[in-house]
DNA sequence: GCTAGATAGTTTCCAATAGATACCAAGGAG
DNA sequence: CTCCTTGGTATCTATTGGAAACTATCTAGC
């Protein structure tokens, strides 16, 4: 089913959907929601688990998640301070098609990278 | 499946599925993808249909996702010239994925609104 | 002939974003 | 007293994104 049979149309601007995909059409995002699929997980876990997340990027992009509602945020008044963050049920029913665009890179990154050089060689002589 | 059961650890900064998840994870890919679906488009078509995107970053995309041999360039010697976009084997294997994400966005964006609306009032005040 | 319009881009400039790094407060361990 | 942890924020710079103008080629209309 494409969206275009939907009641909004994603490719109009100012449609509602698009604010949603856009938001959504984000790496970290996605990683951040599939790795919260196991289970709660604390702030500096999850910063040490994805390679490459800046604090600054991690903090905005779980405070995001949050306001849309897909993450929980749960603060424990250990020493030093505890904070958990889980996938709340919205975000749950997300993450089948998260880790299916996941498994799809997987499964054909070979056929990307071999597409590349071919595309690289084409067009470099 | 979660990615972690895999071969690859998707978490791990210099992780190939990651050079492509970044790729996928971008709003106009998507767009793109999700609007070549029903056959070869023309670049001012999609350029028109996608409101919102702007000709230097419709040709950025598309000139990606054809290094990626997700979809094809076709050169018609028309006059003026014509160019065809339209999606490959290996992109059509995606466009299931990507519907999905757009339907979910559709289907759950209320919620989030609400949830956004819950959120700023709470951390208004 | 001159101008307008279509094609598919590229170029230029500025604003917004991302990333790296440093810093903060509140304690516990040594 | 100093270093380590927690979960962030502040600052600065590099990269990217978006808006608009410009390119080239040819057709149609006046």
């Amino acid at each position: 089913m494409t969206v275009m049979q939907q009641a909004y149309n994603v490719y109009e601007d100012r449609c509602p959907t698009r604010l949603v995909l856009d938001r959504l059409a984000d790496k970290w995002a996605l990683l951040i929601l599939d790795r919260l699929e196991g289970g709660p997980v604390r702030f500096n876990h999850i910063r040490r688990d994805i390679k490459g997340i800046s604090q600054k990027v991690l903090a905005q992009t779980l405070r995001k998640l949050e306001r849309d509602g897909l993450i929980s945020r749960t603060i424990f008044p250990t020493v030093p301070v505890t904070v958990e963050y889980a996938l709340m049920p919205l975000g749950r029913t997300l993450t089948d098609t998260v880790s299916a665009l996941a498994h799809w890179a997987e499964t054909n990154m070979d056929a990307i990278f071999t597409a590349q050089r071919a595309y690289d060689e084409a067009h470099s002589v």
